[in-house]
DNA sequence: TATTGTTATACTCTATAACTATA
DNA sequence: TATAGTTATAGAGTATAACAATA
């Protein structure tokens, strides 16, 4: 049975592939208590050094009443904690712990594993192609 | 603010661009009082012609329970039947109806619609290029 | 015994509205 | 007035298990 690819075809199957690189990588992070989102969090807050929730929500396409449930999460897990904005006192920054990056560090290489595993049929010429191609989607 | 995006990148972009992709579609069918999925089923049953559920289940990567609530919907919008299969008494086919084809051919322009924003930035050549190469991803 | 469709259920995801404390 | 964070909530999506009818 081939596959079915209705009209609206490139929205079709970028939700597929996008949903499954989500199951997969959830499936991952089960041994760790983590979910996908958690992962986009730790990642986006150790890669761009003390964002506040409502810039990560921004950045990662979150809603904001989500990112506060998310970091809810890491922070009881002890991977991040919440210190309070300089000059801002609404404002609460997203620092990642000792043991966040250590868990970073691990899972990243988790979520490598994950889009290798989805690209497998692709070159790297072609993966950079796919990845070059998707950043330029309308946001 | 630069857009963060993970490690399992292409994972991480394949579901922000799938979603926005969902999202948008559904916006459009929202008159019609369907969402994409019922679209992706309605589409399938008319392409493929009298596919059974689990044929429709396997094909769009939607779990076989959540295809019988689709089609229920579908099918109290009077847009599919479910007819006997010939050979199978278990089996139960989804034809699309009269109405169900007119409806089709308004929301697959809609469907393409959402397509095009999606892909705005891209050329002619460079959409086709990352539709054939979602094709190949792992399934 | 295995499969198709179905129902029930639970959990996650997404989105919105309302509130507080600050700006 | 507007913004950051928070809480509560509801609807949609996803997944699983159990069952009846049939193979």
């Amino acid at each position: 049975m081939p596959h079915a690819v209705p009209s609206g075809r490139v929205g079709f199957l970028l939700a597929r592939a996008g949903g499954r690189a989500i199951r997969n990588l959830n499936r991952a992070l089960e041994p760790f208590g983590l979910r996908s989102r958690h992962y986009t969090v730790l990642s986006a807050s150790a890669e761009q050094g003390g964002l506040s929730q409502r810039e990560l929500g921004e950045v990662l396409g979150v809603d904001p009443s989500a990112v506060v449930s998310l970091v809810d999460d890491l922070e009881r897990a002890g991977l991040v904690r919440r210190d309070s904005h300089p000059d801002d006192r609404r404002t609460r920054v997203v620092v990642v712990t000792e043991a966040g990056r250590s868990t970073l560090d691990t899972t990243r290489e988790l979520a490598r594993g994950v889009d290798d595993e989805l690209l497998a049929g692709l070159s790297e010429d072609e993966r950079r192609t796919l990845e070059r191609l998707l950043l330029r989607l309308a946001s």
